[in-house]
Parts: structure tokens; C-alpha cells; sequence
DNA sequence: ATTAGCACTCTACGCTAATGAGTGCTAACG
DNA sequence: CGTTAGCACTCATTAGCGTAGAGTGCTAAT
């Protein structure tokens, strides 16, 4: 579809407007190393890009900037991948394995590291307990009528709900539910917990404890709160402001708002497996329709977990970004996998 | 110190400032209602409290401005405490009373109507467990070689950790522990948890298990991890933005960064207890000093659990902000009264 | 003690002209 | 026929300048 030549020039002005945010001149583009051609000559293979649609102009004697169309192909067709140097992969292994004892400083860590090394906003989600099953139940009872519900999933993920209790159920009985729960639900995959939860354990629970509908009512919903449970982390918003794009308070303003609505964010970088690139306006949220979004999923033996996200504006160094991804999301994934191994 | 005319001047002032956010001239003060008096009179005035230090002049043509000292003055001395509305009242308690099944949730919510209701920056400080008691412990094993740790507090607050067994240790071994620990400790102020643990427990952990050092250890850490959770949240960043103070972007960006740093934003706030108005220079951080800062500590039993802070241009509206924190930070108690008792 | 009057100061705003980067087109070139 | 030099043209950006308006400080009158 397009020429060598096309493909080269197309390449070139994306990579210099993602170096400079300036739109890139004709002249520019012919003083580089390697291209043989005089501006005029450039001017015209300019001018039919731009009628392919790859390009655009802010007005007419400005240069050229890339448009979506353009971006897309040059991260499907051009880009070339970073090495993620030597440095950069001790910071990261470093800064991962320090004391980290708590599934959620993993990925608080990883999105601190990410922005840090990419000066780009990262977003991450917490690992979902979806596709999990349950390790272990326990009620902690705080006084008679309160007790702390905890769910610990099959990969070590912890969640906690306060309950009420309901009134004259004593101790003994309270122990008695938490043994009946573990030795029914353990081992079930969080997908067909409530139903079980319904069906055996219900009967069960009737034989030994009173009031047992009102806490059956209780534990399913806790069980499904721990279903669904997700946390979003975001890291580095600062760093969207050093980009000239942002330089408007208007903008930076639906950046930060879309960023304190917690739904909003989880549907935008929600799972599709593997590394996914969504360009502008390739973007389904308004806010963020002059960024990108690159994000990578992690999984342990082909489960996905959860999702890191970056996001940057459309002139993104996609190469560099999209290799420190791959790298960070296999060794969180690694992580991961060692305790639950 | 002032004499009357210049408190209902200074207080004019301020009021006007607040509302406009632009330097008040004479004229203006002189038209209000209740003000008897021409330009020119309120002018030397002016120019008394100017020299008094109370009022400042961003140039020589313009009008006056608060300054921090007068700010103090006016928080000190003249400030008319708002009256919090049915409506909003009743806004607080829905938002506060749905689904709250969870301690983190509360603050959180919190936090959002805090900043939802004032169009400023909400920074609340979850709950310590400074000052609060073991009330359970729990190892649930992963696998072989990893553990999940849960300690329950007398608060309901849960905190849990990842941590990996010695080799060699068997199931019936960990459920010792656990027993052991739960017998042994329950009840005991986290403050003294770890002296503990190594007098008492350790002796009698010997006893039943083997590699009961490396045990201590690890457990050593997580109960010392669990007395220093802090968790802050921040609610209603791009609140600041519409603020005609923020429109630099160099402004925000210092601001964001200071969001982004969990252990200065914890200092920030961290408990005084009642509520204090830290206004503009007052603050330690340079980030914030054109900013103010009111915080309220939230308690039960007058054990005071954490913080919530009310972040805005100096140029704040001191009255409602304060009776709505006062309100809010009540009514948080209330809340974790309930379960707690 | 208060106030009207007035000269003075400084910012904000709009206008114009100059600058310069970059284009598109045409004609010449190999 | 592809490539390139030359040139007129466009348009954003910037600096300079003058005016309008808001507000002050001072003085003299009430």
C-alpha cells in the first residue's frame, strides 16, 4: 500500500514529532542522515500521505503532524522495540523485590517504576480474583454484634468485610459456620461459589445454627463483594504535565477527573490479553481522545491476572514503552508466581 | 488590637476575596450593605492594616488581598461558622451509610463527599493502628513454601502480608503457631506486641515447633508491618483546577507531585488533634504555601483514629468548610462506634 | 473625623507590523 | 519521468504601542 519510501518518510516524521511536538517541516526531514532527497521531493510524498490520510496539518504553513491513522501504522508496520538497558532492569528487579510482602505493593511498585522510568502516567490494576478460588474463610467476631468476614483467595489475594451479626448467635455457633464454609468452599473457583453457598452449604448450616437465612444472606454477599472487587492503582500524574499538550489547565482538568473516577478507569484499561496499543481516538473515553494507551496483562499459567497500563500522549515513545511493558509484566508475573507456586 | 471598624473592614475584605478572588478596591467595600462609610475613609484604613501587615497589595493600582496574617485573624476572630444544610446533612449520612461493609470504604467515601460538597481537595488519613489491639491472627498457607498472614485489629482493621515458611515446617506445625498466637496475644496492644512475641511466645513456640527463630522473625516483621499501615486517599484533584489560582500549570504539576508522594502527604496531615487551619506559609510544604489546609481528626473513646484534611487556595471559605469537617469527622466516629461496640 | 476631588500608577486589552517557518506550484534539469 | 531549485503565498507568533479602566494616595474642603 505504501511505497519503501513513503514507509521511510512516514517513519521519520513520526519519530521527530515525538521527539519534538513540533510539526515537522519538509526541510527537517531532508537534512536527516540517510535521506537522499531534497525537500521538494519530500513536500510531495508528504502531500499524498496526507491525502491517504496518514498525516495532518494544524494550518496551512505548518509542517506536518501524525494522524491517528498515521500513528496506528507506524506502531503496526515501523516501530522499532527499545532495548531495555542493563540499568534499567536492575532498577526494576531492584525496586520489585524490596520487601515486598503484600500483593498489592507489587503492582503499587510496579506503576511507581513505570512512571518513573517512562515519565508517562501509568494505571494498574490489581489482580482480579475473578478466575480465583477460595483458599480460606474466616470470621473474626469484634463484638456481639460485629464480625470481620476474610476471604483469601488461591493466589494469596486478601479481601475483608465487616458483617453484622445477626443478634443471638453466640460464638460457638459463629465457629461452627466458619468451619462448614472452610470445608465446603474451599477449592471452589469464586464463579460457582454462591450457588454452592445456596444448594449444599445452606442445609448444611440449617442442621447447627439458627437464624441461618439471614446469614446465609450475609456470606453471599461478601463472597460475591470478593468476586469483584478491583483496584486501580494510578502513578505519576504529574508527569502528563510536562508534555506541551498540557500545557492547557482545561485538559489536565478531564485528565484528572476521568483519573478520580475509579469505574471509568477499570472499563479503560480492562483486560484484552497480550499488549494492546489504543491510539487517540482510538480511545473510547472523550478524556483522554490526544492520548495513548498502552497496556499489557500479567498472567501465571495463562490466567490473567490483572492489567498495567500507560499513558502518555499520542506522540508516545511507542518502541521504548512498549518493551519496558513486556519486561515489567512478565516479572510481576513471575512474582506472582513464586508464592503461589 | 484593631479597633471595630477594621475587624468589619478586614472581615469585608476577606469575605469579598474569597468570593471573587480578585484584590478588593475601596469602592466595593464602601457600596456593601451595613458599610457606612465613603471610599476614602476605607482606604486609610486600608492603608493602616496594610501597614499592619494584614493586608497586601499585588501592586501599587491594584486592590488589597489577604494576607496570612490576616487570614489568621479573620479563621482567629471573625470568621461566621456556615450552617450545614438539611439537604447536604442528608447527603453526608446516604452517602456515608450505603453499603459501608468495609473499614477503608468509609474514609473513602468520605473523602468524596468531602470533596464533592466543597469543590476543594479531600486528603483523609485511614485509620491507625497505633493505639489499637491484636485481635486476631491467622497463617493461611498458599502452598509449600508461602503463607498469607491476616492480623485482625480491635478496630476491624485488617492488615495481611505475604511471607514465606521454612522448609520443613508442616501444616500441623503452622496451626500450632497459630493457636500459640491467638492465646498468647490477643488483646495485647500492638505497642507491646513485639516484646512479647520474643519473651513469652518465643519460649513456648520452641516447645512445639522446630525452626521456631526463623519463625519469630518473619512474624516479628509482620506485626511491626501491621502497627505502621498508614493509607491516604485523595479525592477531588481536579477540584483545584477550576480554582483561577491554579491556572498555571507549573502550579498544579509541583501540587500533583506532591499527591504522588504517599509519606510527605502522611505528614501533611498527620494527627493534631481537633481541627486545626494550617493557612498558606503556615504549611511546612512549600508545594501548598498559597494554599490552606484544614484538618480534623476523627475518634472514638478519645482514641484518636486518623485524619481528615480539607486541602484549598488560601482563599478558602473557611466557615463551611470547617462545620462541614466538623460534622463529617463525627459522624466518621459514629460510624466506626458502631461496629466497634 | 470624614469625604470629595484629582493626579498618578499600573494592568489588561486590542491593534498593527514585522518575522519566519513552511507550503504548493511551476519550470528547469539529468 | 522523477527530482529539484526558485518563488510567491499563507499563517501563527511576537513585539511594540496606545488606550481604557480600576484603584490608589494625597490634599483640601466639610
Amino acid at each position: 500500500m505504501l511505497t519503501e519510501r513513503q514507509r521511510m518518510i512516514l517513519n521519520a516524521i513520526v519519530d521527530d514529532y515525538i521527539r519534538s511536538a513540533e510539526p515537522v517541516g519538509s526541510r527537517s526531514i531532508s537534512k536527516r542522515g540517510g535521506v537522499g532527497f531534497s525537500p521538494a521531493t519530500i513536500r510531495n510524498e508528504m502531500a499524498d500521505l496526507e491525502e491517504l490520510g496518514f498525516l495532518e496539518q494544524p494550518h496551512t504553513s505548518a509542517g506536518r503532524v501524525p494522524s491517528t491513522k498515521g500513528y496506528r501504522y507506524y506502531v503496526d508496520h515501523l516501530v522499532k522495540l527499545g532495548e531495555v538497558s542493563e540499568h534499567e532492569l536492575e532498577r526494576i528487579r531492584h525496586f520489585l523485590a524490596d520487601k515486598m510482602n503484600q500483593m498489592e505493593q507489587v503492582i503499587q511498585h510496579a506503576a511507581t517504576i513505570l512512571s518513573n522510568l517512562t515519565n508517562y502516567t501509568s494505571i494498574v490494576l490489581g489482580p482480579e480474583t475473578f478466575n480465583t478460588s477460595l483458599k480460606h474463610f474466616q470470621l473474626v467476631p469484634l463484638n456481639e454484634n460485629t464480625a470481620v468476614a476474610i476471604i483469601v483467595t488461591n493466589t494469596g489475594h486478601v479481601e475483608n468485610r465487616t458483617v453484622s451479626i445477626p443478634s443471638g448467635v453466640d460464638m460457638s455457633e459463629i465457629e461452627k459456620v466458619t468451619r462448614i464454609l472452610n470445608e465446603k468452599l474451599v477449592g471452589v473457583p469464586f464463579s460457582r461459589l454462591r450457588s454452592r453457598l445456596y444448594s449444599e452449604v445452606g442445609q448444611e448450616l440449617g442442621r447447627y445454627v439458627g437464624h441461618y437465612e439471614e446469614f446465609l444472606d450475609i456470606l453471599g454477599n461478601v463472597l460475591i463483594a470478593g468476586e469483584q472487587e478491583h483496584r486501580v492503582f494510578v502513578s505519576g500524574t504529574s508527569n502528563m504535565l510536562v508534555q506541551p499538550e498540557f500545557k492547557d489547565v482545561e485538559k489536565v482538568k478531564t485528565l484528572l477527573e476521568l483519573f478520580d473516577e475509579q469505574p471509568a478507569l477499570i472499563k479503560l484499561v480492562s483486560a484484552t490479553p497480550g499488549i494492546q496499543v489504543k491510539i487517540g481516538s482510538e480511545n473510547d473515553h472523550e478524556a483522554i481522545n490526544n492520548c495513548s494507551l498502552i497496556t499489557a496483562t500479567y498472567s501465571i499459567d495463562g490466567q490473567s491476572l490483572g492489567t498495567i497500563g500507560i499513558l502518555g500522549p499520542t506522540r508516545m515513545e511507542y518502541g521504548k514503552v512498549i518493551s519496558l511493558l513486556d519486561v515489567i509484566s512478565k516479572d510481576v508475573a513471575l512474582l506472582y508466581g513464586k508464592w503461589y507456586k
